[in-house]
DNA sequence: CGGTTGATTGAGGCTGCTCAAAAGGTGTGG
DNA sequence: CCACACCTTTTGAGCAGCCTCAATCAACCG
């Protein structure tokens, strides 16, 4: 897969087979939702044309942002998070390719949160005035949009419960079965079924309400009783089946609901 | 004020004046957002007319159920909630009047949750197409509810941020914080400047991610701190100044971004 | 008055945090 | 190639927040 070589290619190279190779992953993403004319798909596949690269770490939106551009995400993973004067950080959610950053299209107001690239990162910078037309002409994709913005509502709810009722191992086997399901879903599992999952510990834990160091402590627990593996930015599931029982998890929210 | 008594009123007893007393709960919330035209306000009142009161404690949409009507609160408490085989309880949100069930305006799917009425209910019961039409004939509705969902999310990721990095007792002074602000733009604080609350300690608990024994013990050290009082379904603030620093509470997110 | 639900209190224990420091890894400059 | 700085991971010890189990109170209701 194209995806494989992503992230292991130095950051500084350009992406040898240029922007346009990659399937765009927008496209990949609301197919899930609506099918496409081939003209839809184009229209699509067009707002991708002007990309840009962002190194690993970099800001791309900014907590008090006035009203952006949408932003779609179209290779690598970025974070929207937001930060305590103390040093304290929530991340809200992880964006995977195809995600359109800060929410579903957001179109207003300053943000009370911030989105930053995990690892190197290809992102479409479109004027809003042209996503609305595009919107306008083509009631598919919005009907996409719309079903994809109900979906990530979903996973929102899903974590509200997973840092409300869940221990901390709970936790991160249902991230980590989250993720996995939505990896798969835009087909970006490695060859071995792992999927690359770009966080250090500690910002793991900021997704979960743990400690890094507890994280880390969780984490040696997980792979001692072979359930999974967390290691160099990859993630491996070794007991699938074991994971989801442990995690409680159903992907049905992950889906289309209607 | 009309809502010191509705709570209070025997729920068997017919509202006294009749549904059509209370201002729109709706046209109140909304009119936050966008201005309207007479003729708009007439329209939104005009939803409310075929209203429905239920009792406290009843199911309003139950997981599973598929697409329902639209179905705005307006009047009473109710709450979105999740639960688990084992008997755990998230609840995901808090519904006041104005607030639209289920969501903003969902119109698909088997939902993932169930929405029940803390208190008695005052709900109307709008086809879905009959809304749509509403929209697109009033483009400031259509404004106004768009600005309201965003509200609705950035709502749902102060609760993620409340749930992951807060302690307990921030976590219910947030929250007093958060209730203490909905209910003061909608008009419906006591005039002792108090407002309702119709939990339990136990239902309150299953907001914050804690047990209704610690749940107590908090509100009983907020209470010797002298900073609220919960009783019988009401709160008190007695010093919002320092509850304010200890939640850590900025309103900006509960305004209109833009 | 007995039944039921919610609030309160106590004792004891696990989860997860804090503080600290060591161990690995990686990129930089000499 | 090594020394050094920096970041992440790992480990240890001690403690606090929050939970579990259990029982008592208080209020309401038929």
């Amino acid at each position: 897969m194209t995806v494989v070589a992503l992230f292991t290619r130095p950051p500084e190279m350009p992406d040898p087979s240029g922007p346009q190779s990659a399937p765009n992953a927008l496209i990949r993403k609301l197919e899930r939702f609506s099918s496409f004319s081939d003209v839809e798909r184009e229209a699509i596949g067009d707002l991708g044309a002007a990309s840009e690269w962002i190194a690993a770490g970099k800001p791309i939106i900014n907590a008090g942002d006035g009203p952006v551009m949408v932003l779609p995400l179209l290779e690598g993973v970025a974070c929207q998070y937001q930060d305590f004067r103390d040093g304290r950080r929530q991340i809200l959610s992880l964006l995977l390719p195809g995600d359109i950053c800060g929410g579903s299209g957001e179109v207003s107001g300053p943000a009370d949160y911030g989105v930053r690239s995990l690892s190197r990162v290809r992102i479409a910078r479109i004027e809003a005035a042209r996503f609305i037309a595009l919107l306008q002409a083509h009631p598919a994709i919005t009907i996409a949009l719309t079903k994809s913005a109900l979906v990530d509502q979903a996973v929102q709810r899903a974590w509200i419960v997973n840092l409300g009722q869940r221990r901390g191992h709970e936790r991160i086997a249902h991230l980590i079965c989250e993720l996995a399901h939505r990896m798969s879903e835009r087909g970006l599992l490695l060859s071995d079924g792992g999927f690359e999952l770009p966080l250090t510990q500690q910002e793991l834990g900021s997704m979960l309400g743990l400690t890094s160091v507890h994280t880390n402590r969780v984490l040696q627990q997980l792979r001692a009783e072979n359930l999974i593996a967390f290691h160099n930015g990859v993630v491996h599931i070794h007991d699938a089946a074991r994971l989801q029982a442990l995690a409680d998890f159903d992907a049905a929210y992950l889906s289309i609901p209607g």
